[in-house]
DNA sequence: AATACGTGGGA
DNA sequence: TTCCCAAGTAT
C-alpha cells in the first residue's frame, strides 16, 4: 500500500466530524439511506458559489421558509426574489436561479435532471455546481472541484504551479481520489476538510485525516499553497447617488436594468461610475443639498466613491427617472449594499 | 482566455 | 487601512 492520500480515511473523518448544514443530510442518515433534497442541494450551492457557508445560513433559511419547492420559487414574483437576495452580492446568480427554477418547473415536472451534463445546461449552473448536485443529490461518482478541493489537492500533492495555470493538473488531482462508493459524501467530506482543517491560512495539520499524507506539509510549505498569479489593483471610480423623499414620506427608487452590475435590482437613481469626476444626472427637479458625507464600498474590481445628495420634493413631483415607493413598501433590506450605505447615511436628514 | 461580477470577515 | 479570501458562472 502506498503513502498517497486515502479517500477512506477522509470519509472516516467525515462521518464523525461533518459539519452540521441545514441543507445537509448527516453521513450517518444518508447511509441508512436518506437523501437530501435536489432542490435544497441546488439552492445551498448557487448560494455558495464564492460565498461563505456563515454568509448563505441565513439566506437560505429564509429562502427555504418563503418558497420550499422549486414550484413555488418558480412562481415567486422577480422583484421579490432579487429583494431577499440583497446582501449576499452576484447578483446575476439571482436572475439565474429565478430562470433555472422557472426551467426546471415548467420543463422538467418540477425535478431537477440528474446527471451533471443535464444540470449543466441549466442557468446558473456550472462545471463545478453541476458536478456537486449531480454528487450530492444523486451519488453521482463525479469531480467536484472547487477553491477548497483546489487547495486541498495542491497541498497533499504539493503542487506549486500557480493557479489558475495549475486547475487542470488539480483536477486530475482531485479525479484520481474520488471514489465509486459514496462520491457524495467524499465531496461534501473534501469542502470540509478544506473549510475547517485546510485552511488558507494557519491550516491545522496536527487533527488532519491526511496528515501522513501531505506532501505539502513534509516538505513544510503547506501554508503558501496553493500560489495564485497576482490580482491587479483595482481602480477607484467616482459617482453620485441622488436620495430624493416626496411629500407622503414616498422614496424616489428605481430597478436596475438586467444586465451588468448590480443588474436587476433596487437603488437609488445616479450618475455612470467613472474614474473621473461623474456627471450630474439628477432623476428629479429638486433643490438638492450635497450630504457631505460620501459611502464607500468595494466591489470585485474597483473601488466606489459615491457623493450623496438629497432632497424633499413636492407630492405632485414627476420624476425623470424611477418610481416613488411608498414608505410602508420600502423595505431597506432589499437594496444592495452599497444602496443601503447610501440610504444609512441619508435617511438622517429626510426625517418626516 | 480574460474579464465582469458582491460582500463581509479576518489578519 | 488595506488586502486576501469564500462551495464559480457567463461571456
Amino acid at each position: 500500500m502506498g503513502d498517497g492520500p486515502d479517500p477512506a480515511d477522509l470519509l472516516a473523518w467525515y462521518d464523525a466530524h461533518a459539519r452540521d448544514l441545514p441543507w445537509r443530510v448527516a453521513p450517518a442518515a444518508r447511509l441508512a439511506g436518506a437523501r437530501p433534497d435536489p432542490y435544497r442541494v441546488w439552492l445551498s450551492e448557487v448560494m455558495l458559489q464564492q460565498t461563505t457557508v456563515a454568509a448563505v445560513r441565513a439566506y437560505f433559511e429564509r429562502f427555504t421558509a418563503l418558497w420550499p419547492t422549486v414550484e413555488a420559487l418558480a412562481a415567486a414574483p422577480d422583484a421579490q426574489v432579487m429583494g431577499e437576495w440583497a446582501g449576499l452580492g452576484y447578483y446575476a446568480r439571482a436572475r439565474n436561479l429565478l430562470k433555472c427554477a422557472r426551467v426546471v418547473a415548467e420543463d422538467h415536472g418540477g425535478r431537477f435532471p440528474e446527471t451533471r451534463e443535464a444540470l449543466m445546461a441549466l442557468p446558473g449552473i456550472g462545471p463545478y455546481t453541476g458536478a456537486a448536485i449531480a454528487a450530492i443529490a444523486f451519488d453521482a461518482p463525479e469531480v467536484v472541484v472547487d477553491g477548497n478541493v483546489e487547495r486541498v489537492m495542491a497541498r497533499v500533492h504539493d503542487i506549486r504551479t500557480p493557479l489558475p495555470a495549475a486547475k487542470p493538473e488539480l483536477v486530475r488531482a482531485a479525479a484520481a481520489l474520488t471514489p465509486e462508493r459514496r462520491p457524495g459524501c467524499h465531496a461534501q467530506a473534501v469542502m470540509d476538510l478544506g473549510a475547517t482543517i485546510c485552511t488558507p491560512r494557519a491550516p491545522a495539520c496536527g487533527i488532519c485525516p491526511w496528515w501522513g499524507a501531505c506532501a505539502a506539509r513534509k516538505a513544510g510549505v503547506q501554508a503558501e499553497l496553493p500560489r495564485k498569479t497576482p490580482k491587479k489593483p483595482k481602480p477607484l471610480r467616482f459617482g453620485i447617488a441622488y436620495v430624493a423623499r416626496r411629500a407622503d414620506g414616498a422614496w424616489l427608487l428605481e430597478t436596475r436594468p438586467d444586465k451588468g452590475l448590480l443588474g436587476g435590482m433596487l437603488g437609488w437613481p445616479g450618475s455612470d461610475w467613472t474614474e473621473s469626476a461623474p456627471i450630474p444626472a439628477p432623476p428629479i427637479e429638486a433643490d438638492w443639498t450635497d450630504l457631505g458625507e460620501e459611502a464607500r464600498h468595494t466591489f470585485t474590481h474597483f473601488h466606489l466613491r459615491l457623493a450623496i445628495k438629497v432632497a424633499h420634493v413636492p407630492q405632485d413631483a414627476a420624476p425623470l427617472r424611477g418610481a416613488f415607493t411608498p414608505a410602508t413598501a420600502f423595505r431597506p433590506s432589499d437594496l444592495p449594499t452599497v444602496m443601503r450605505k447610501v440610504f444609512d447615511l441619508a435617511r438622517s436628514s429626510l426625517r418626516h
